[in-house]
DNA sequence: TACGTCTATATATAGACGAG
DNA sequence: CTCGTCTATATATAGACGTA
């Protein structure tokens, strides 16, 4: 019996790994484990998952949860016009012409979609890989994902500039009624602070050399 | 001696949870550690991570690595210009206009960093939980994040369709060679494929509901 | 060089509780 | 309810190899 080559998991630092190819081989094991356990959130918890990876090189990874285009829609045809009557910030502009860019990549999104949904049998989760060079369709999907995003959070945004206003110069809130109702039926508050502590996380020193990762 | 009131952790179904107390607990939970990965993965292979979680309620956590503040703005104001020359897709203008509202959040930005770097000593990464009701600052930092995102991808895109443009009506390339350089420069091309299996993630059903999570 | 596989071990975490 | 803490176990994964 020969002898036991490996002794198992050894513990290591979190600090950069400074040998090149063990950096590479722990960056894509990790990156599949990370992109497991958001798997495994998404669908444990039914939250909502992106994840974008910007490897040191040039390669860009990307995890997303089921179709963020329902949300989308909604958002950019839906019940915007309950929002339209009140005097917003400039943001407002922002999202409309945004609109425009975000009709167009939804077009050609839905067009890969079939495609996509075709060879990714999982269906709800996609995943792109490598996507520079390669994905064009994968690139306009994780777009209008992003946008669907921000858009959120500018619209976020824009209703507390909003609140804040309406607060500041029109105390009575008269004629924004409607728009707080729908602040509220968007997101009910709910204010919790978790603070976190991961270590030496400052200890991250980032080299745009070009490595091959 | 009192009985064990713990079995230690039990095995569980990759599906989602009904019961809402455990469904919360665990993506509390399982977000810490989908965070702690990620921030791991970061330091030790130096990569540049976002991550976007949208619980099902209204929460919206975002983890993200230094500052991706450098690159937004040699994007936005460096050497854009190689591309200027070039016939690029109707996503050019779309970058135009994006670049004032980035401005105008990267004003803010910077001046809400300061404060915020001052009350995370972490520096380098940032977090922020439960954003909407009460970090407007956090909005505005979480939103030109993604739009730095959200750049990086169009830019992508551009690039590619750019290429592709070119190989189709000008195979030659004249004129846009020097795009070429760039993008090989930007991102030197290396085709791999990763396929990923995580089980049934397909049985992920969603329910907008108004939960609490 | 770049990945799957194979251990043995380092971590993550489900469940149960106690404190706000 | 919403979180930290505390186990005991389920997973993730560092190294080492075989393969392409």
């Amino acid at each position: 019996m020969v002898k036991k080559t490996t002794q198992g998991r050894k513990k290591i630092e979190i600090k950069k790994i400074e040998n090149q190819s063990n950096r590479q081989v722990t960056f894509s094991k990790r990156r599949v484990g990370l992109f497991k356990k958001a798997s495994e959130l998404c669908i444990l918890s039914g939250a909502e998952i992106s994840i974008i990876v910007h490897s040191l090189g040039k390669r860009v990874f990307a995890f997303g949860h089921p179709t963020v285009d329902g949300v989308v829609d909604r958002f950019l045809n839906g019940n915007s016009e309950a929002r339209e009557g009140c005097p917003t910030v400039k943001t407002r502009d922002f999202n409309r012409h945004y609109s425009d860019v975000c009709k167009q990549l939804d077009a050609e999104k839905k067009l890969k979609d079939s495609i996509e949904n075709t060879k990714t049998p999982r269906g709800g989760l996609w995943w792109e890989d490598d996507v520079d060079g390669l994905g064009l369709e994968e690139l306009e999907q994780y777009a209008a994902a992003l946008e669907e995003l921000m858009k959120n959070v500018t619209m976020r945004a824009d209703d507390l500039m909003l609140i804040q206003n309406s607060s500041n110069s029109l105390p009575d809130g008269e004629g924004c009624l409607a728009v707080d109702e729908t602040l509220a039926l968007m997101h009910q508050n709910q204010a919790t602070t978790s603070p976190f502590d991961y270590g030496n996380c400052n200890a991250a020193a980032f080299g745009y050399g070009q490595e091959s990762i």
